[in-house]
DNA sequence: GCAACAATGAAACTATTGTTTCACAATTAT
DNA sequence: ATAATTGTGAAACAATAGTTTCATTGTTGC
């Protein structure tokens, strides 16, 4: 970092005065101290005064302090990088509900993705950009995708909510929203009777709504949504599969990040240093 | 880096005027700047006054200017030593995404199930079968998922719960545990630190473990857990896949009502004709 | 068009940082 | 020992950085 400086001092290290060598030392110790601390705190931390610090520079040949800040700044910048990589594979093993599921599943996702309009995602991620705030709702099951909706948008821009996050807690979260909010709506049949209220009043409010809903409800969904986003959700028991539903998801953040640009990966790497400072293990 | 200080200014951008976003981007674009230069120095940059950027820092929250400083020192003290584990996802040309995340998924879904052990998953449903109380645990972006299977399990069976529905309830959440309860686990990285505890308490309590996790945490997770059901999750960015975890959860419910049978069956009747009473609309 | 209001930079003002002076202590040479 | 020399911190001083005030310029709503 500070290469000069140190280079100077490892010169004349042996023949610095004891205050000088401790301060030798701390800069050593802490190089990149010279860039965001101030003289009088490094002569703190070295426990002598500011006089001998700002003799210390001198005595290394700098005009003032000035210079040295300057200099250690001019040759950090020459500095970056980084890398990443994924999963890997393995062997091969059957079972008769596992292929037919796998089956079920693939034609699900083939048919979805082959049969989404790409201009109707853009349309949708530019929507989510202009958004003042992002609301996400999801009845019954779709709580649960709903929730990861929200999580997954929230590494990417600020201002996502649930919307009703609390049990009965409709009418305050419609009063906080405003023209241009964009409502992300996820809806599988049964649709609940509660849905029509909300959506009524999302109109009102102005909100742009964008709907991830099976290709039978997509009609019903194009009456009330800017977007709608239909989805393959054939499934053997247990209601729709959600599977296709999630992958949407994804694929409009995805969208959204390419969209956002800069500003959206900066936020999840901020988010990813905050999961280290917590402690969080990759 | 200074974190807080971005997440505030991306919260407020659009909100703030014309000098203050020039401030913004200039931070936005350069980070390192906080910490190295002066205030003075910042508004040069930016083109404004001094007035303006001690204004802006102000108008962000803090107190003064020092205060931005000393944030930003301690955030990098923190978070200097490692690297960000995010994917670099720039250029998916846009037109190109869809069919590059429909790959992605597929060879996803279809390595997972190819290499996906009929015998695990049928064991898996023979605990989930035997137990008295089957818990689900997923914990930030995972709790999403975690909330989906335990929906989906409920019209299958009885007793099935999330762990800690409220925060800060895992005490009182785990006293309700015993022995042959099913504890059903879904983690990517990054696993949260929160787990291993929750873990501990579960092997003293008898509970049998059944994880969804990726390939590579698959080892890690044999050593806790009675049977691990290993996901392929490679993604372009935002973190992991869940697309195929969910459709594990889902296979796994799809085996055991197999193995439920009848008693399964008459359960996912009784709830629909609730959900019709409730005048839900198919 | 014209109030009312918001945003801005210049400059006054305050706080902080960095340098120099000076008195004195510690060391060295004699 | 004692004088000369050197190192040091306190404090005076100088230079900068940061904040606030105020007059001016836009902007918005009517």
């Amino acid at each position: 970092m500070a290469s000069r400086l140190v280079l100077r001092i490892q010169e004349r290290y042996a023949r610095l005065t004891a205050g000088e060598q401790k301060l030798a030392q701390l800069i050593l110790d802490r190089q990149d101290d010279i860039l965001t601390h101030s003289a009088t705190e490094i002569a703190e931390m070295a426990g002598v005064s500011k006089a001998t610090a700002a003799r210390f520079f001198q005595h290394l040949g700098y005009a003032d302090f000035n210079e040295v800040k300057l200099q250690a700044r001019e040759e950090r910048n020459r500095t970056e990088p980084y890398g990443y990589s994924v999963t890997q594979s393995e062997q091969v093993a059957l079972g008769r509900t596992i292929g037919a599921h796998l089956e079920l599943e693939l034609k699900n996702l083939t048919k979805t993705f082959e049969e989404m309009r790409s201009d109707k995602v853009r349309q949708a991620a530019e929507m989510i950009g202009a958004a003042p705030k992002v609301w996400v709702l999801g009845l019954g099951v779709e709580e649960g995708v709903a929730r990861y909706a929200r999580l997954v948008f929230s590494r990417l821009r600020h201002s996502v909510m649930i919307l009703g996050i609390n049990q009965g807690s409709w009418a305050e979260d419609l009063a906080m929203t405003g023209p241009k909010d964009v409502l992300l709506l996820v809806t599988l049949p049964p649709h609940q009777p509660i849905l029509k209220p909300i959506l009524s009043h999302a109109a009102t409010s102005r909100l742009n709504i964008i709907t991830i809903t099976d290709r039978n409800s997509m009609l019903e969904a194009q009456r009330y949504s800017n977007v709608v986003l239909p989805c393959h959700v054939a499934s053997f028991a247990l209601g729709p599969s959600h599977t296709t539903i999630l992958s949407t998801v994804r694929l409009l953040a995805l969208t959204y990040a390419a969209h956002a640009g800069r500003s959206a990966q900066q936020r999840t790497e901020i988010i990813a240093a905050i999961h280290e400072e917590l402690g969080d293990l990759y």
